[in-house]
DNA sequence: TTTATTTGCACGAATGTGCAATAAAGATAT
DNA sequence: ATATCTTTATTGCACATTCGTGCAAATAAA
């Protein structure tokens, strides 16, 4: 045998540098060439380790929707009771180190780009379904089935509306004020 | 003299044509020649009468705000209490004409694009402002001040957050169903 | 004829991709 | 231990393509 096998760290380090391009300058004008100089190597790496740009920019998709899912499954062990684990749901997309304007631009270009790609498609539909149903579990404690799943729905449309003001430019958003935004809603509904 | 001057059906076609190529290619595939195949013109004419790309990029997306604009105010002139103006102005975001698929679509690429351009940014911006302060001069009558803005902004975010569904593939939400959920919060906040 | 409009192409710049060459890191043989 | 071999990793460039742009010519209306 030779060298060591293909390197995790380093194809982490490609997809990091590819975020970090995306929510710098767009999808439209993240290049192979610019994220191989975010990560410090030659444009051919981008080929041997994922074959190809598109692949590349669907494997920084997945990685973004791990971490989130990540902060979201952590969050949830402590609570027992339906409100409080809503809270939890909810205080995973607004999480300090996630509710920023640089992930919510790249999420934003996720959204516009998934009509027009299957895979992303699929991730995108996977994604909403998993979390209007962590949030239908609960809620359906709370009210009558065919009110909880408006509620649920409407829980989600209201999270991925803030997720676009946190987007623009000069937006006055804190990560707090967004939870609690969404948090008062929830219980507007569900007492 | 010799002809008539700049035709302005004629800049509107192009326009148009960009709309149809943003929804259906997306943003980061929308070329010019793409834009002038799909108008039926030769590619000179972009920089003839807009320019150049970008010039043509903004002023298509004026035009979708304008269009939705323009059913914002039709709508609203009917209606005098507070609740049926509200209805109204939510209206005017689910109409049939304009809460499809191909519209939602553009509007996501305008959302992730306008962090990367001030010039789209600023108009993100106005429309944003003009919708909530539309929306909060309802409210302002059915619930004290401090309430009220943060009921417009989240109904804002609800709408848009909708908007994102729409825009998805697959995507099961008739415009009725979308003004109603919305409509169902804003009466249950205003009670 | 005069002016506005439209064409179609050519040019430079930029891009994704593939590849040949090289370096690095075990493994193997001596 | 040392040298050699094999496999993996990485480089950097060349290639074909595509894109936005500008322009000279052609066309059509007044």
């Amino acid at each position: 045998m030779g060298r060591k096998p293909i390197d995790a760290d380093r194809r982490q380090k490609i997809v990091d540098a590819t975020l970090t391009c995306i929510h710098r300058f767009g999808f439209q004008e993240t290049t192979v060439a610019r994220i191989c100089d975010e990560a410090g190597l030659s444009t051919g790496n981008v080929h041997y380790y994922f074959g190809g740009k598109q692949n590349l920019l669907e494997e920084a998709m997945r990685s973004l929707l791990r971490t989130i899912r990540g902060k979201m499954v952590a969050s949830l062990n402590a609570s027992t009771d339906p409100v409080s684990r809503l809270d939890a749901i909810l205080g995973s997309n607004f999480h300090p180190e996630i509710f920023r304007p640089e992930i919510c631009i790249t999420w934003l270009h996720f959204w516009a780009q998934a009509p027009h790609d299957p895979t992303l498609a699929r991730l995108e539909r996977v994604n909403r379904m998993r979390f209007r149903n962590n949030l239908l579990h609960e809620i359906r404690k709370l009210r009558p089935p065919e009110q909880a799943l408006d509620i649920a729905r409407q829980t989600v449309a209201m999270v991925d509306g803030l997720w676009i003001e946190k987007a623009q430019i000069g937006a006055e958003l804190p990560a707090e004020k967004a939870h609690a935004m969404v948090m008062q809603y929830a219980a507007s509904q569900t007492q």
